[in-house]
DNA sequence: TCAGATTAATGAATTACACTCATCAAGTCT
DNA sequence: AGACTTGATGAGTGTAATTCATTAATCTGA
């Protein structure tokens, strides 16, 4: 299982062929099927044993944070470092298992639904703080929240160019959360609010000659595969 | 072609067989390699005609329209109507073409990038004419929207339940139109104005700078086996 | 009009896999 | 030991894409 799980993140779904696998477990291939009863069946196991993983303890985690935006921003980061971390594994769930016709009786769907259920249950507890304006189906903001998670990542996880998990995740939660701001309550704070925004200029002008100086010389470190 | 297409609306790519596409045409199956290279290349030629049937105007309709928000309501809008009205055609172009190996070398793969560029134009117009904030990546925009928009559908897509093309495209537009929105633009005041076109070089020129060091982004290793 | 050349169509192989099944082999229980 | 259970084997089978030598149709130029 281990050992197929090598296999599948190595080749894709459809490349590894179940020879294969048998073969490094030191195998012959009919001894598979004794204990999986399709190779997709293996496949969906394998995934399972992912998920269990990598969700262990969300509510465990998410419980320290305070704030519905920082839990958000929390949500978001998790899931996007997943994709970095394990882009051909989270490859292999969201563009082959997902695909497929039998995908709504897996075991994968319930656990997935389990996983973003936190989104809606923190947008939900926003909305009962009055941090969110209510009328915002939030199933809209589940599906923008992981639907943009993964076109972002898109070409990271077929291995070309990289993305910045952090900045990411910050740049979608600030999205979303001034999306869902209580109407009237605008962040303009005291007289000296503008004030400090226009220090925030000049910091980030300075930071970008930095930056900019920066850029033009090393190449950064190429990545390994996962 | 068009009855490959046909085939493969109502079969789903894996299921339709050269040989029934074959007997539908009339002829037998050898003769459709005369034609085309693979099955792939068919089905990438069907999609392709696809696309050019679908968005032929889109440029046209826009120029009809007055307002940043007004625009990007009117795209998300048809994006999901297409998807509501083209529901198989449009699985099999999200869920089975781009995740193939070669979709970046296809022209459906250029086609797309065409069609979605819109919704950044549209994007960094609002930021030109003051009406969006800087500073938030239009990349992160656009992903989620599409990515917003394959979500929520993703159910419909495969044949169970439906969705309300309208009221999806308002909630959506309106959560990213908010999230946009100027900070503290209903409450400015005489210092406020001056203060937030300061902060909008400021972002855009952060914006310049991220987009100049992305152009040289470390590629990962190719991907071993074959 | 017709020989030769070019192009299209055929259908019988070939391949590559996932998957099955009759047959062993090695324990395990009584 | 003898019956019974369980695990492993590897030689099939079936399906679908793809290839290719051969045949049929069409065109071209004298």
């Amino acid at each position: 299982m281990v050992v197929a799980a090598a296999v599948f993140c190595e080749k894709g779904y459809v490349q590894a062929s179940t020879a294969e696998i048998a073969a490094r477990v030191g195998v012959v291939e009919g001894t598979l099927y004794r204990y999986f009863q399709t190779k997709r069946d293996l496949f969906i196991k394998v995934v399972e044993q992912f998920y269990e993983k990598s969700f262990g303890d969300y509510d465990q985690q998410l419980r320290g944070l305070r704030g519905t935006s920082n839990r958000l921003r929390f949500l978001v980061w998790k899931h996007l470092a997943l994709f970095h971390a394990q882009p051909r594994m989270c490859r292999l769930i969201t563009e082959e298992l997902r695909t497929w016709p039998e995908y709504r009786q897996t075991s994968v769907y319930q656990l997935n639904r389990n996983y973003t259920q936190h989104v809606l249950r923190v947008v939900r507890e926003g909305v009962a703080a009055g941090e969110f304006r209510a009328g915002v189906p939030p199933r809209i903001v589940r599906d923008m929240i992981f639907g943009g998670c993964e076109h972002h990542t898109w070409s990271y996880l077929r291995g070309e160019g990289d993305f910045d998990a952090a900045a990411a995740a910050d740049a979608i939660t600030d999205l979303v959360c001034r999306g869902l701001a209580p109407t009237g309550a605008a962040t303009a704070g005291p007289v000296e609010a503008p004030v400090g925004r226009l220090e925030n200029v000049a910091a980030r002008l300075e930071n970008l000659a930095r930056v900019r100086a920066h850029v033009r010389r090393p190449r950064r470190a190429a990545r390994s595969g996962s």
